[in-house]
RNA sequence: CGGGGUGUAGCGUAGCCCGGUCAUCGCGCCUGCUUUGGGAGCAGGAGGUCGCAGGUUCGAAUCCUGCCACCCCGACCA
C-alpha cells in the first residue's frame, strides 16, 4: 500500500512531514510557512489546552485576551525586546483595498495608509504592559496573574511544520508582582508546571534549566526552560518561563504604591508554550507505523473494531460492545466504535495505528462464541485475548501502563543520549556520531559559547538546575568552570 | 536574504537534456459482483488551467525570462 511509512533516519524531517500528512494532522496551506491543523491534530491541541489551562488555574491564574495589533510605538519602548523581534515582524500599513482604475483587480488603496503602522503581535508583552499600567496602582492590586490563549506571528526566515511556523497558537502568561522574590518564584513555578505537563501528560522527559545570556528571551533577566530530546538526537526547546525584572515596568511606567507609601516598579514574568508541543509529541514517540500518542493526550483512547460477515453478526457485536462502551465512558475513557461497513477490519487496524490510538479492541464471531475479545496496544503492538467481563479493568490498567511505559522508553532514550565529555575532541566526536545532549564544562563566557557554536553548530540548551554542581575546566578554553551545561544541536 | 533542488489528477510519480498521438504509471475515488480475524480481488469508469504570467515557435509539460510556493543547506530563530 502507498501510505505505509518508512523511517528515513538521515532525513528526519521528511519522515516527519510524511507522518504528519499521512496522519491527517496538517497540510501545506499554500501560505508561506503557515499550517493547517486538521481536526485530529487540533483535537490533540485541545487536550493539551484543557490540561494546561486547568494547571494554570490551579496555580491562581486567570485568562484574558489582548489585541492582535500592536502600535509600532509600543513595540519600541523596551530596547532589547525590539532588537530581539524586529527582524521577524509582520506589519500592517493600510486598512483598505479598492478596485484598480485600470480594471486589473483589487489593489491596496494608497489613500488608506495608516498614520502609525500596526505590528501583528509576535508576543504580547508590550500591549499587555501598556494595559497593566492602567490596572496597577497599589500593592493591593498585585499580583496580577494572567494568561492568554492566542495566535502570534513571527516572520521567520525559515519555517518548519509545527516546530517553527509563521503563525502559531500558544498561551502566554504575563504576571506582575510586588517583589523580585515573588516574581522569580512565579517564573520557577511555571517552569515546573510545564515540566509536569511534559512528563505526565506528554510522556516526554525534559531537563529543567536556565538559558545562557546569549539564548535568553529579549528583555528577560533570566529565562527558565524545559528542554526535550527528539528521536533524531536533536534538542527541542519545549517551553520557556522568563523573569523579566523591572524592564517592562520601567519601559511602560508600571508603578505601584507599596504598603510603606513608596512608589515602586512592579516585577514581571512571562511564560509560554505553543503548538510546537504537538511536533514534540510526534517526534518523541512516533515509530515506523505512524503516530504513537500517550493515553493522557490521545483524542481517542480506545477504538473498537467489529469483525463480521453479516448484519446479524454486527448487531450482536454492537449489543455486546455497547455495554463495554458505556462502562468505559463511565471511567472517563474516550472510546470510538468504528462500525463502518465501508472499510475492512484490516484497513481500520492500520488506520488507527497510523493515528496513534493507544488501545484497540477487536471483536468478532469467534469472540462471541468464547465470550472474549482481542486487545492490542499501540506502543508495543502486542495483542492479547481476554474475557469480555474483564475489559474495563484491563483497559483502565493498560492505559496507565502505556502512559508510563512511553515515558520510561523516552526517558531511557534521552538518558542514553546525554554524554559527559571532558575534551573538545570528544565533544565534537559525540556530536557528529551520536548526537543528543553533550554535558560539558563551560567557562561562562559569551565568546566561548559563540566559538563552540561556530565550530560545531551546537548551542547551550540549558544550564541544568537540581544537578550535582561540580566545578571543573571549560571543555573549549580550559578556563575554570562552575558547572557542566548541556550542549546540543537544536531545532 | 545567499547556495542547491522541486512544482504534472486527492496523494506519490514518468515524460523535460533532444519541442510534434506524451499527458505515463501506482494508490485513492465512483459502479457492479465476489470478499471482510492485518490496509481484499476482478471488471468497468470518472477525474488534469502540466505552479502562475509573459516570450520564442506553425506547434511548448518540454526552450527562454520573470514571479510564487515548497524542501534541503547557510544566515536567522523568545
Amino acid at each position: 500500500m502507498g501510505n505505509k511509512l518508512t523511517k528515513r533516519s538521515e532525513d528526519y524531517s521528511k519522515w516527519y512531514n510524511d507522518l504528519v500528512v499521512n496522519a491527517d494532522l496538517a497540510e501545506n496551506s499554500g501560505v508561506r510557512g503557515c499550517m493547517v491543523i486538521k481536526p485530529y491534530g487540533y483535537a490533540i491541541w485541545e487536550k493539551m489546552q484543557a490540561e494546561l489551562d486547568r494547571m494554570f488555574k490551579e496555580t491562581g491564574h486567570q485568562n484574558a485576551y489582548f489585541p492582535l495589533f500592536i502600535p509600532k510605538s509600543y513595540f519600541s519602548k523596551e530596547a532589547s525586546h525590539v532588537d530581539g523581534f524586529a527582524k521577524e515582524c509582520a506589519v500592517v500599513t493600510h486598512y483598505r483595498l479598492k478596485n484598480a482604475e485600470d480594471g486589473s483587480g483589487i489593489i491596496v488603496d494608497p489613500d488608506a495608509k495608516l498614520e502609525e503602522e500596526l505590528i501583528v503581535r509576535p508576543t504580547s508583552e508590550t500591549i499587555i504592559w501598556d494595559t497593566y499600567k492602567k490596572w496597577v496602582q497599589s500593592y493591593r492590586d498585585l499580583p496580577l496573574l494572567i494568561n492568554q490563549w492566542a495566535n502570534v506571528v513571527r516572520w521567520e526566515m525559515r519555517t518548519r511544520l509545527f516546530l517553527r511556523t509563521a503563525e502559531f497558537l500558544w498561551q502566554e502568561g504575563h504576571t506582575a508582582h510586588a517583589t523580585k522574590e515573588e516574581a522569580i518564584a512565579e517564573a520557577e513555578q511555571m517552569m515546573n508546571v510545564y515540566a509536569d505537563f511534559a512528563e505526565n501528560y506528554m510522556a516526554m522527559p525534559v531537563v529543567k534549566g536556565v538559558k545562557s545570556e546569549n539564548e535568553r528571551f529579549a528583555g528577560a533577566l533570566e529565562t527558565y526552560c524545559i528542554e526535550a530530546m527528539m528521536q533524531d538526537g536533536k534538542a527541542l526547546q519545549a517551553g520557556t518561563s522568563h523573569f523579566l525584572g523591572q524592564n517592562f515596568a520601567k519601559a511602560f511606567d508600571v508603578k505601584f504604591t507599596s504598603n510603606e507609601g513608596k512608589q515602586e516598579y512592579v516585577w514581571a514574568t512571562s511564560w509560554g508554550v505553543s503548538t510546537r508541543l504537538i511536533g514534540a509529541l510526534i517526534m518523541t514517540h512516533s515509530d515506523d507505523n505512524g503516530l504513537v500518542l500517550p493515553p493522557n493526550l490521545a483524542p481517542i483512547q480506545v477504538v473498537i473494531v467489529p469483525i463480521h460477515k453479516t448484519k446479524e453478526q454486527l448487531d450482536l457485536i454492537t449489543e455486546k460492545v455497547s455495554i463495554i462502551i458505556k462502562d468505559l465512558k463511565l471511567k472517563g475513557i474516550s472510546v470510538k466504535f468504528d462500525s463502518r461497513t465501508t472499510q475492512s477490519p484490516g484497513w481500520k487496524f492500520a488506520e488507527y495505528e497510523l493515528k496513534g490510538v493507544p488501545v484497540r479492541i477487536a471483536i468478532g464471531p469467534r469472540d462471541l462464541e468464547n465470550g472474549t475479545l482481542e486487545i492490542a496496544r499501540r506502543d508495543t503492538l502486542e495483542k492479547k485475548v481476554i474475557f469480555i467481563n474483564e475489559t474495563v479493568l484491563y483497559v483502565e490498567a493498560l492505559l496507565k501502563e502505556i502512559q508510563e511505559s512511553l515515558f520510561l522508553k523516552a526517558k531511557h532514550y534521552r538518558d542514553s543520549h546525554i554524554t559527559e565529555v571532558s575534551t573538545f575532541d570528544e565533544f565534537k566526536r559525540v556530536l557528529e556520531t551520536k548526537g543528543g545532549f553533550v554535558s560539558a564544562h563551560w567557562d561562562g563566557s559569551k565568546e566561548t559559547e559563540e566559538k563552540i557554536k561556530e565550530l560545531t553548530k551546537a548551542t547551550i540548551r540549558c544550564i541544568p538546575l537540581n544537578t550535582d554542581i561540580q566545578s571543573g575546566f571549560c571543555v573549549y578554553s580550559g578556563k575554570e568552570s562552575a558547572q557542566k551545561v548541556l550542549f546540543a544541536k537544536a531545532y
